[in-house]
RNA sequence: CGGGGUGUGGCGCAGCUUGGUAGCGCACCUGCUUUGGGAGCAGGGGGUCGUCGGUUCGAAUCCGGCCACCCCGACCA
């Protein structure tokens, strides 16, 4: 039975609601596929839900078919798992949380490592139950600061979480793989474009990591990727170290009258005045800037720590986040510099810092400073620098930090060429927890000489109602939605354009036809709406096809438009359908 | 959590400065006309103006509190 425009429920709205957010968003709003009902928070209409049921169902199918057996958690769960591995509190106010009316603590999960951890532990003892991978499609709560970008971003959303158990580290390879491989599967099922990028691993720990990007403008993730096939995630871009630079010649440090000059501008501009060098003029990339933070560890303690980068370029501070995790970074305030009396605002150095330092407070450098490499760098007193401060020399610091911003055309890790950076919205996300979970939460089995082994553990999602969204946001264009065939709610959106009842018996029958050729059809059967209505509306709600049967019909033809292309074609009205089969069927190889 | 803005039928907005019992477009209902690019005419239904309090003979309009929502930033699948 075809879809009826006539009974469907749905509203189209000629114009944009004020709250709409992405031309995507605006664009299932206008065409009633979702309607927002709070903020962050969306129903599906119709038209919607049936797209996300497609898109879950190619998930549902694909994970089905690397073994995964999908289970079904609560979304509301006791606090009590997700306190024996410090995420109650690591999680902060993103969590939502409730209490029943006896006072017992909940939440409404916003990921379910812990239960699923749980679960096998609960059933499961021996290396020969293993491996397994199970996953569940379920809906999340994440009680976002500030939720935006229509379904992107929202409080409740649909994840597909799967979770792999392992005896070995080889079998959560193969896990992974296993995964990977459905992923890319997946993806390319739905006919959205991705790329793969390597990824931090994030809040919830683990080794090997990777995600899966749909590359847009509107994307919220920054991503870099390099002619040579190297991608990554901008937070987990690495700086290849250059080699360590012989120092035998180099000037003593010394320190030198700054006034005023608490900036990296000011201080090269001032230097170039009274300090030049012999070779060429001093430049911000010659002076070693360093940032102070104020960290807070899970454990409520706090810790300032220092980060020096080249003086060119500034501290990208979700890079500095993402390697500091679980601690949380703030700002030094004035509050902070008050109780550091050594840490002068402008013209910090590392002189005093390190732990091994006078006032022992961390000190870690970007990867390109290395030793050997001689800088302008504060003096740890008002209006005073240091030049010649060479490093290995005169400082030590306690390790390096990959928090520098990336920059385009900066190289490549693996030296496969400059990176290029781009915008992309995360759909999938997979990486290897190892046994932060299981160790946690005590999940061993028995190995083959009747040994505990803890268990080692792989963690992979899929953002379902992420996906929609992010297919309405590479498929929108001026005129509407425009779906992928395999996820579109028809293939076909046949127009019954005009009046007189060969146009409308003709429609009927060509979309019974259809339907029994096994071409699902959004038939516009409307009576007395113009055909202008009907087109804007066929192009807003957005089926790869649009079949128009019209006033040509008196000549035996009806007019098959491509829906992405805009192309229209005129075809006898006794051949369209065996032309939509034949264009429904795989291309012949 | 900082900064800015907005709350008026289902949707988009005007009215507020200068208080006098609510209006426009879209959508919806009825009738006639129209029918290949969001039709025309006529008639109609629908709003405690976010909320609580204050000022006033009288408040959508002025004053105060609260709430909600949007944008930018900080933070995150």
């Amino acid at each position: 039975m075809p879809l009826r425009m006539s009974t469907l429920f749905v509203r189209t709205l000629r114009e944009e609601p004020a709250d709409a957010e992405l031309p995507g968003h605006t664009a299932l709003l206008r065409a009633g596929y979702i309607r927002r009902a709070g903020t962050g928070l969306h129903t599906w209409l119709p038209l919607g839900h049936r797209v996300y049921r497609r898109v879950e169902q190619v998930v549902r199918e694909e994970m089905d078919a690397i073994g995964a057996q999908e289970v079904h958690f609560p979304a509301l769960l006791p606090k009590e798992p997700y306190q024996a591995t410090g995420r109650w509190e690591e999680y902060g106010d993103n969590l939502f949380r409730l209490r029943d009316r006896r006072d017992n603590d909940y939440l409404l999960a916003p990921t379910h490592e812990e239960v699923f951890t749980l679960l096998v532990k609960d059933l499961y003892a021996s290396y020969k139950d293993l491996p397994v991978s199970l996953y569940q499609i379920q809906t999340k709560y994440r009680d976002e600061a500030r939720p935006r970008a229509g379904l992107l971003r929202g409080r409740e959303f649909v994840m597909k979480d799967s979770y792999s158990f392992d005896v070995d580290d080889a079998g959560l390879e193969a896990s992974y793989d296993a995964h990977r491989g459905a992923y890319v599967r997946i993806f390319e099922r739905l006919g959205i474009p991705f790329v793969i990028v390597e990824a931090m691993s994030g809040a919830m720990g683990g080794s090997r990591s990777e995600e899966f990007l749909a590359p847009t403008p509107v994307g919220e993730d920054t991503f870099v990727r390099s002619p040579g096939g190297y991608a990554a995630n901008v937070e987990a871009v690495t700086t290849p170290v250059p080699p360590a630079l012989p120092f035998d010649d180099a000037p003593a440090a010394h320190v030198e009258d700054t006034p005023a000059t608490p900036t990296i501008e000011t201080l090269v501009a001032f230097a170039n005045e009274h300090h030049p060098r012999p070779d060429r003029p001093w430049r911000p990339a010659d002076t070693l800037k360093n940032v102070v933070v104020m960290l807070t560890h899970p454990d409520g303690s706090r810790e300032p720590l220092v980060v020096g980068v080249p003086g060119d370029r500034d501290v990208d501070a979700k890079r500095l986040a993402a390697q500091l995790e679980p601690a949380e970074v703030a700002v030094f305030d004035d509050d902070d510099f008050a109780a550091h009396p050594h840490l002068v605002k402008g013209y910090l150095g590392p002189q005093i810092l390190g732990a091994a330092s006078e006032t022992s407070i961390r000190y870690l450098v970007d990867p390109r400073v290395v030793t050997g490499t001689r800088w302008l760098t504060g003096a740890n007193a008002e209006g005073h620098h240091v030049f010649d401060l060479v490093c290995g020399r005169d400082f030590t610091p306690d390790g390096v930090i990959e928090a520098a911003e990336v920059r385009d055309g900066d190289p490549a890790p693996d030296g496969s060429g400059p990176l290029e950076l781009a915008r992309g919205i995360e759909i999938g996300h997979i990486f290897q927890l190892g046994r932060k979970y299981a160790e946690a939460l005590d999940l061993k089995v028995l190995d083959e000489h009747g040994k505990l082994v803890t268990v080692t553990m792989g963690s992979y999602g899929i953002g379902v109602s992420r996906i929609v969204a992010a297919i309405a946001e590479a498929c929108v264009d001026d005129l509407g939605l425009c779906w992928p065939a395999p996820i579109a709610p028809a293939r076909v959106h046949l127009v019954a354009a005009g009046k007189g009842e060969e146009i409308n018996d003709t429609a009927e029958r060509l979309a019974a036809e259809l339907e029994a050729a096994g071409i699902e059809v959004l038939l516009d059967d409307r009576p007395r709406v113009s055909p202008g209505v009907k087109f804007k509306d066929a192009e807003l709600l957005g089926m790869p096809k649009i079949l128009v049967v019209g006033k040509r019909l008196a000549d035996g033809v009806v007019e098959v438009r491509d829906r992405a292309s805009g192309e229209r074609e005129d075809v006898a009205v006794d051949a369209v359908v065996g032309h939509l089969v034949a264009d429904a069927s795989p291309a012949p190889r």
